[in-house]
DNA sequence: CATGAATGAGGTTTCATTCAT
DNA sequence: AATGAATGAAACCTCATTCAT
């Protein structure tokens, strides 16, 4: 297909869903979604209540919606070769990826985050969410696999369990965050160069 | 019959508060606090709404409360020896309390990480935790400098990050998780044995 | 009778309902009746509140308790004479009066006229009160009438508004308030003296 | 069919926001302030709960939009020739003026009244209220002061004392009252004919 | 497609009153 | 006579959602 022309783009960037849709995810990431109202985020979409409910069918469609959209985004990053094996660029390449997503719209990831703690989100996504997260899982477990690790099932679980925590840490205050450090800390403690695994 | 005795009067606050914060600690952590209304926390602990206001001051009272003892109680584990520097043994053993008190008290837990991404109930704790927190991760950075250990702050602040991340996911599914495993794990990868040094 | 001795008095002083009537009397005066809970009485008068449910019946029977012993204290300095004629030395006399109870009890005072205000408080005392101010009156239109003027019913009337509205004044802000000067002007301005008759 | 006009929603909201200050106005003048709810408030104007909270921000806010609206009326009535200097004629015109707003509006004067001995209530309004007062005794003072009255502060004064409780009175029991009588009384107690100065 | 007035259920909070001790 | 824990009705207020236009 030929590539989209400007016209489109811009049609796609003037789309009202888009629109509220970031609206919504900024106001859910910073006060919380129960502290937000439907009111408040079509305001700051500059439309009217009435119409947010021809994009959505209620408060938590558009929960879902922003969810689904940022979970769509981050996995086709890491979606290409997923059967294949990891090299050690690509290991590092993941983190690289990791870290520039998140860079990018801080504020999902700050609700991305915190849905994990309220079940009620959490419930509606999670069955999504868990295979997604599964797959990256034991495409880390082949890498270490392959590389001889002793229990490659643990280390790519403590590999995830450190990307969540450092993650986390990141979201917290970004600006303060030293973000090239932490990325070669991870690769010296997490990627296997080979002549270290004799 | 004569009036009960102020210390009678003592005894039955200090039951009743004890039971009504469990209730809801409980009902915050898998609920969440915005979900979890004063009615149902009351219906929860057996007793009124109105008994409940005879206790707490409003619903964010009820919640600092239940942080704040949850907090005395984590740190109080933390604090012997705190100006001096860990040995081995300490660091070892500070593992194993992090989980054992992780583990006392899962509700608890499930509500303190939920709070870090709930902006408006963060600010509430913030100064308080964060000295706390900060306290910790002095007493580690000591421990990696006086271990040789060449950048130990970002060490410090790494270990910390490992322990939110694999905390976080521990509570996600207490039942399945390798704890012992686990802690062994983070031993070898974040103990400094002295020989290891050279 | 002989005279009490100081320790009736002290009996009466020490007597609860009596400390109970002036803590609630202070605060419907100075923060309004709906906005006095029983609870800020009690605590103000030292007791609990239980115990302040065996001196009154209720929020209300305290209300009206508290207005009764006012009126009844009021009316008792005018009732001497009450169906005589008034000399114009008992005319001034009761000028004189009328501000120096006042002034001994501004807060029962705030609480009186707001009393006028709010209907459905009103309507507890309204016959009793009435029944004595037109005592009052009908008092005052014998001295015009005795004097000659034309129409004593009006300047009665007249000379009670006229007092009304005085006396308001005063209590808004007694400190500001020419007493003196306000106590001649109404004796210029209501008491006949007899030659200006003619 | 084609969104209402910003004219239309305009003209929705002047009607209904005056038909719930006029029904809560009714209600706080015959049962008080505290003792009227807002639920009271919303089924007296046939409306939702809920719709008040969109004209007014609170209860509170509802009161002082009934007061301003009311001073507003009444000192537009006064405010012509405020700077210069009163003729007898203006003096008895203002009584005149005075009395036909009492009559127009007996409710609001009653919660105008009311409004003066419940300090938590009055305090929204103090300033506003007395700035406006000060501003008509002003005038009558120079009134008197023209006319050659000794003490001009003093008889201003006792005016405004007096039209307080005649206007009081007058509310009290509107239909039993003898106005016309009442203002010649006035006029001839209170206006100064210039004969009389010498 | 678009608006915001309108609803009503449900949330937080207060407080007069009762009652076991 | 005295306490304050406990209740429950009712207050204030919010907000997701609907609907006439």
């Amino acid at each position: 297909m030929s590539p989209r022309t400007a016209k489109q783009f811009k049609e796609i960037r003037e789309n009202k869903s888009f629109l509220i849709l970031n609206a919504a995810l900024e106001m859910f990431a910073n006060n919380g979604y129960h502290n937000t109202s439907i009111s408040k985020i079509a305001k700051h979409a500059n439309i009217s209540k009435g119409l947010l409910y021809n994009y959505f069918e209620n408060k938590e469609d558009l929960l879902i919606k922003i969810i689904d959209r940022g979970i769509e985004k981050l996995f086709q990053s890491f979606d290409t070769n997923s059967d294949g094996i990891l090299t050690n660029e690509e290991f590092e390449f993941f983190i690289h990826e990791n870290f520039r997503i998140i860079k990018e719209n801080i504020p999902y990831w700050k609700l991305y985050f915190s849905m994990f703690f309220q079940p009620e989100v959490l419930s509606i996504m999670k069955d999504k969410l868990f295979m997604k997260i599964n797959n990256l899982l034991n495409t880390i477990e082949k890498y270490y696999k392959n590389k001889g690790v002793k229990n490659p099932a643990m280390e790519a679980r403590m590999y995830g369990a450190f990307l969540d925590g450092i993650s986390m840490n990141y979201i917290m205050d970004p600006e303060n965050f030293p973000l090239e450090d932490v990325k070669k800390y991870i690769i010296d403690k997490f990627c296997i160069i080979d002549n270290k695994k004799s």
